[in-house]
DNA sequence: ATTTCTGCAAAATTTTTGCAAGAGG
DNA sequence: CCTCTTGCAAAAATTTTGCAGAAAT
């Protein structure tokens, strides 16, 4: 049961996903409108590649009559300040962003800037705890690396 | 020896990593102006605080005459380039900075974004071996935690 | 001398915002 | 209905760039 990050999420954990994201939204007074489910599928599909809001945008904006890149950014927010999309600062300078699953590293390759998955909940506990015996009080750790992807080492 | 992170440089310290600077500059043929003297030395000075371009453009812009920010970004970047200096994307939008020491962790607070350091050597050498068992070749790992900082917990 | 760098202003990029019209509960 | 959301355009914010003059080697 290793690496499970590596796989694309499943149709069906596409759907419980969305399924939870509408009742949060519901208990939290937030209306649930095409757009936001429509933004909130695509990133999941492709949480894995790390999209930034324009890459949504990009693939949503033919499907979706009249979709503005603001309505993706407002989305992508709202999802994130609900603990539901997680925020990835990359060297780019666009924010990219991924479902917040179990958390994890990423990967960050310096040529061509994309952003891959570590699997490391044993060492994201590891340094949670370290970072607490440093007078921290974090309610989330990462670990980010850079280097050259495979495909860009060669 | 421990948490030797969280102290200033010395006046001493920020010497030697100036003449180094300049050494290294010399090395690759890049020219050693007063701009990037001063502006090496004013991260140095605050590498702690993990300032972004602007801060470094604010604090200098009064004693170096016609100082622009576009020179200040420029000698950020060349220093990146060299690795004599470090780029931390943080989730405010802003390109933040520091010194390039030895590795270590950043704790970036949710509340007033303010950048801190965690000492983490002996994590960061965990680390970068499980990422290699994973078949990446990182040249850098860091670690990033979000959570309140003391000040923002009161 | 030659090359590189700086300052300025302008441009490019990414993200946010104000507002009127539209959709959701 | 009332409130929240969207789309559009405009604004804001950060970073980069072109170019002429200045500085470094």
């Amino acid at each position: 049961m290793q690496y499970l990050l590596y796989k694309d999420l499943s149709e069906e954990e596409i759907e419980n996903l969305i399924k939870k994201m509408i009742e949060i939204c519901k208990e939290k007074g937030i209306k649930v409108t095409t757009q936001r489910i429509l933004i909130f599928k695509e990133l999941a599909k492709k949480t894995k590649e790390h999209p930034a809001a324009e890459d949504i945008y990009e693939a949503l904006k033919d499907k979706v009559y009249g979709l503005s890149l603001s309505t993706v950014y407002r989305a992508l927010n709202t999802f994130e300040s609900l603990g539901l999309v997680r925020r990835i600062p990359t060297a780019d300078g666009k924010a990219h962003f991924e479902i917040a699953n179990e958390p994890h590293g990423h990967f960050i390759c310096q040529r061509c800037g994309k952003v891959k998955d570590i699997e490391s909940a044993h060492l994201n506990n590891l340094l949670k705890e370290e970072v607490k015996k440093q007078g921290f009080n974090p309610t989330e750790c990462n670990f980010v690396c850079y280097g050259l992807c495979k495909e860009c080492s060669n």
